[in-house]
DNA sequence: CGTACATTCAATGACTCCATTGAATGACTG
DNA sequence: CAGTCATTCAATGGAGTCATTGAATGTACG
């Protein structure tokens, strides 16, 4: 329409993209579709949206080329686009840390001494499974867990944590992980054990960053 | 089960960024930035905003975290925040890219024949400065070049290039490149040096995107 | 110390986005 | 081929965004 600038028009289709990515709940969804292909009950559900609100905002999420659909009989089923889409989310957090650590409040107040909970790179987690010098524990929903996981990780729920300790080792290291880099389930995980007497850490990043990143992972 | 729920009140945040960059003329802007810091009113000039239009943009941005102001007599300059914001802009062009090619039109049409057009890397550039098997031409207008070049590159603003091609070499591959991987500007000087019997070939990414990837620089 | 200048603020209508509701589509199931 | 289920569509108010205008800061310079 406006008839020139090439540039504008290839532009527009950038902050297309960008805009489906400026919403929160969209965020939350994209974090969750990045687990692993779901239909959008199951989305909604896990995100606490209403189906209806759940299939729109996905549905702006595919025009902006995030996410892609595929129908499987009477449910439609939602996957991230690429992996390019981490990359966007990567860049998204590594410039929103920054903001609100300049303005600290959300990360101070619920992530406390962040610093002792820093997470742990792809090489030192590769390096730690070779050694067997640490167990490696998802701590997401069974469901979540079933859809796709590292290789070599045992899955126990944040909630039956606290019911499952004498399962797990003293003398390894205890490396924790979730849905991504801000999933509160590692955070309160590696605390929890800590108070117990166990040694853990967290994973730098979730299932879907560090699957991306070439870390070996078991389909579902 | 929180009221603001630590994840989403961060994945606002995260959103914020994302609506920040969620604007056509916004990208534009931004990729004027990163040539360098400049005043309000340069800016607006070099993207056909008004200066109150160009001033409230570039304050969403800051809002946003994507760059930042300092005040310098009675100027207002304005710069990229981080090289991060680099990152986020290279996620939303290779996403966007990949919706404009499904639906190809603007790409196609403006384009064309992208492929002998594809653009030089980081690394070719490097090995062809080295051997001198290319000159480096920067097409950008002066004053941007003044701001800041790629160290080697020569400055022949597309306007001129016209009458100045007695002074580029016929024996060597000419290389241009301007603010970035979308700038038409490069494209018309490869398509003209082409015609008049010249080898010449793009630079894959602008000037910010190779003066963050490690290419020397002349700044201003 | 007042004037000029760069930038920002405030206010305005046109437009788009958000969440909710209830109805419509499409596809399996008996 | 009627019933059921998952998803999408359409319509609704309420909120936010956009570009434009003209006025208000704040800084320098004579």
């Amino acid at each position: 329409m406006t008839q020139p600038s090439p540039k504008l028009e290839l532009f527009a289709a950038f902050a297309a993209v960008a805009k489906a990515a400026a919403h929160p709940r969209r965020l939350d969804l994209l974090e969750h579709v990045a687990q692993g292909e779901r239909p959008v009950d199951a989305l909604a559900a896990v995100s606490g949206l209403s189906v209806a609100n759940a299939s729109q905002h996905l549905q702006q999420m595919r025009r902006g080329g995030l996410v892609l659909s595929r129908r499987d009989g009477k449910r439609v089923l939602y996957r991230l686009s690429s992996e390019r889409v981490l990359d966007l989310l990567g860049a998204l957090r590594a410039i929103g840390e920054r903001n609100v650590a300049d303005a600290r409040q959300t990360l101070a107040e619920y992530f406390s001494n962040r610093d002792s909970m820093d997470g742990l790179s792809v090489v030192e987690l590769t390096r730690g499974l070779k050694n067997k010098s640490i167990v490696l524990l998802d701590v997401r929903p069974e469901s979540e867990f079933a859809l796709g996981h590292l290789r070599g990780a045992t899955n126990i729920p944040l909630q039956q944590l606290a019911r499952k300790l004498r399962t797990l080792p003293r003398k390894q290291q205890i490396v924790a992980y979730c849905r991504g880099p801000y999933c509160v389930l590692a955070f309160e995980a590696v605390a929890l054990l800590r108070e117990r007497g166990f040694t853990a850490r967290r994973l730098g990043g979730g299932y879907p960053e560090f699957a991306a990143a070439g870390v070996p992972v078991v389909l579902g």
